[in-house]
DNA sequence: AAGTGGTCTAGACCACTTG
DNA sequence: AAGTGGTCTAGACCACTTG
């Protein structure tokens, strides 16, 4: 199917109420003129009008039709950047040390998420990144073999992982997750915290055109670390 | 109407699935096979289907059918979302405790946030909010007495602050930060924790376009809650 | 080839809001 | 009474996955 044509309708109010042609509470045509206009079934229009609804750009009541809602409830500001950008711009010295790089055998629930056949091989690197010789973040990272096979060939303490990938398969897409955990003995050690404080671990899959890249773990102490955000509406 | 059919079917799925009677991952009846049992039409038996996917229990994949998705407690970070239709959203029973709820003399750090004058008053709320009875957030909030003079006389069992401060005074803008921290012994016990977890804390500043209205610090224990991020690119 | 989900139609009846 | 959204049907064709 080329393309559904219940996209070509949202995408038409999408357009509508982005260039400001359609106002906050202004009202939308009702399923049966889009059907008419369109040329397509009630249900059709119906299924354009539902989809923008729930994704928050529209608001409807029965018997009374359906309406522009109130824009930019939520837009997304949540940045997890760059490590070692952020450290630089703070004017600090950044530091990663390679403590692992190697191809294994993907443990289950990695090989799942990379959407790999059982027993596939992946590349894991392990990494310390370092504000000022102080570790900041553990990074655990396991990287499709298939999509980025010269992975094992660089040289992680000059050009972060994140930045290597972005170049061989720029992302399209990242999921994150965001968790309190308390580390285990090995993190711990490496992260040089001796009183297993509370980290921050931020679990991130990364998505390209040709499909899942990598799925990094990212660990880092509570006192050292921490995540804003920023919402305007 | 007395209840809509793909209600039923979707109360019939979850209910198989909080009752583990279908594990993580196990194959749910097709469109087809749910028409059948339910004697409605394959559409109906779509809209079940689909809704229970969007609300992230179901995923689903042409060809091969649809499967139980992996549960756990998720959230967004972009969305400023209220605690209760989260909870209810997973079709389970929210539940406020107000702990405390006064006027008190705003503590410096405060004071400085709210953008006050030295020594003058806020209004202070701290609720649990539970998820079937379990804590999942304690909630510490300081309020700008000026712009919410009636905040002290709200039922907050029966909706949440963040709610009634959306309709008083309506958001134009949040700044959250995000730790991982070791509760105290006083967070623990209202939180029902007794091995001193870790805890999500989430530091949430919100602003009007007549100031700053409230500070909130929420937190949560890191088993029982995550936030989760999506961004495409 | 058979089963799955994804899209779509042209109808139907209903509950709700407004004039 | 006329228009709106909400639910539902019984079909159809399609793309995708598996044996």
């Amino acid at each position: 199917m080329a393309e559904a044509k219940f996209e070509v309708i949202k995408r038409h109010i999408t357009a509508k109420i982005e260039s400001k042609a359609w106002a906050e509470n202004a009202k939308v045509p009702s399923e049966n003129e889009l059907a008419l206009k369109f040329n397509v079934s009630r249900m059709t229009a119906r299924r354009a009008l539902q989809d923008l609804t729930e994704q928050g750009l529209l608001k409807r009541t029965q018997g009374l039709g359906t309406f522009v809602a109130c824009l930019k409830t939520q837009s997304s500001v949540l940045k997890i950047r760059n490590i070692a950008d952020e450290i630089q711009q703070r004017g600090h010295q950044h530091q990663a040390h390679v403590i692992s790089l190697s191809a294994i055998k993907a443990p289950t629930a990695i090989g799942i998420a990379l959407e790999l056949t059982p027993n596939a091989q992946v590349f894991h690197s392990q990494l310390v990144h370092c504000e000022n010789d102080i570790p900041l973040q553990l990074e655990d990272r396991y990287v499709n073999a298939l999509l980025v096979p010269k992975y094992l060939e660089q040289d992680f303490s000059q050009m972060t992982p994140h930045v290597y990938l972005s170049q061989i398969a720029p992302l399209t897409e990242a999921r994150h997750t965001i968790e309190a955990i308390s580390p285990s003995e090995a993190q711990c050690k490496l992260l040089q915290l001796d009183n297993f404080e509370p980290c921050l671990q931020i679990t991130r899959h990364t998505y390209s055109a040709v499909g899942v890249v990598s799925v990094a773990r990212i660990t880092c102490p509570g006192s050292r670390y921490r995540l804003e955000s920023h919402i305007t509406i």
